[in-house]
DNA sequence: CAGTTAATGTTGCGATCGCAAGAAACTCTC
DNA sequence: GAGAGTTTCTTGCGATCGCAACATTAACTG
């Protein structure tokens, strides 16, 4: 009854998906959007939202609790002007203070604050045991291997297929391991 | 670096996650946000966004090519005025038009129009090569009967942890296999 | 050093979406 | 069949985010 019909011989066809990959695709794409609300959830109990969280994560595992923000914007995927609103929030929380750069007055840093730490330890035990619940714990070892596996596939594809500029944005996922 | 120190005794530590636990979820979350922004780029090609396509593939799947808001709503993991107002620039498109039940008032079915399902039938080909190119291609066969197992039971854990009402929408998710 | 180009961050604008409130219609009870 | 409660959809409002335009600063070139 899809729009999978055979009756059209001039378009190009692809390869169809077959029973395999259709019930692949079908089951990510039709969970992944509940895990994400599920995260969102849960982590609302603590006031934050995932992307709140990131921020302080990256944060966190920063050598000096900073970073540059066009460095963020690209580990957390977002636009640089999604970054400013998002960071406006968090400064206006307190988690976050922005500090300019002596070294390049362009830069902005944006800082993790003591409250913003202690709201990160006091949420990161919640964020994992919901991790666990949605998805880690419904898992065999073989499964989370996989899972690695897959998506670092994935990561690496998209990351070979279009950038062949900024590789200093790459340089920078080392540490994010 | 992280919030992971083991300095805090007060608080109740959950079990962090291992190594490949972990590798399996850093993996996940900073793939997936690059993965379906590759798809929508695919996809602008064709002038739709993710959403509108998927509308559109669940319309050409009914029996009569309609269905009742509520429904297709919960089918997109979509809010009913998010639904409403999706369905508002399909409308201005022509590609959905909106049509009073007979049988309850009440219910609005959005049906597919003759335009719609041509806009459709060609972006599909484009769509599938889209995920197979970030996605499927990229995977073994056992990575993908992986794929599917993972996120059948991450679905099934989400389904069955917060909903005990509303059957009536899972009963429809049988079609849409 | 002057002029051009590139990088960085912010702001205006528009698009998308969820929540709360409301209107319309159905259902159930007495 | 009158009224309470439920379901369905739409609208007002606010939050989030990307794109384009802009200001500021750095880097490169002759």
């Amino acid at each position: 009854m899809g729009v999978v019909s055979d009756n059209e011989p001039s378009r190009p066809q692809p390869r169809w998906l077959d029973e395999e990959e259709q019930a692949a695709w079908r089951a990510f794409i039709e969970s992944v959007g509940d895990l994400f609300s599920a995260f969102e959830t849960d982590l609302a109990d603590s006031g934050l939202t995932m992307g709140d969280y990131q921020v302080l994560v990256y944060l966190s595992e920063a050598d000096d609790q900073a970073l540059r923000m066009c460095d963020l914007a690209r580990m957390l995927q977002l636009s640089p002007s999604g970054l400013t609103r998002r960071l406006d929030g968090m400064v206006t929380s307190g988690w976050v203070q922005r500090r300019h750069s002596q070294v390049d007055r362009r830069v902005m840093l944006a800082e993790l604050t003591a409250a913003g730490r202690e709201v990160l330890e006091r949420a990161a035990p919640q964020h994992v045991h919901s991790v666990r619940a949605h998805l880690i714990d419904r898992l065999d070892r073989t499964q989370i291997r996989t899972l690695a596996e897959i998506f670092t596939a994935v990561g690496d594809g998209l990351r070979g297929d279009a950038d062949d500029a900024r590789r200093p944005g790459a340089a920078l996922s080392g540490s994010v391991a």
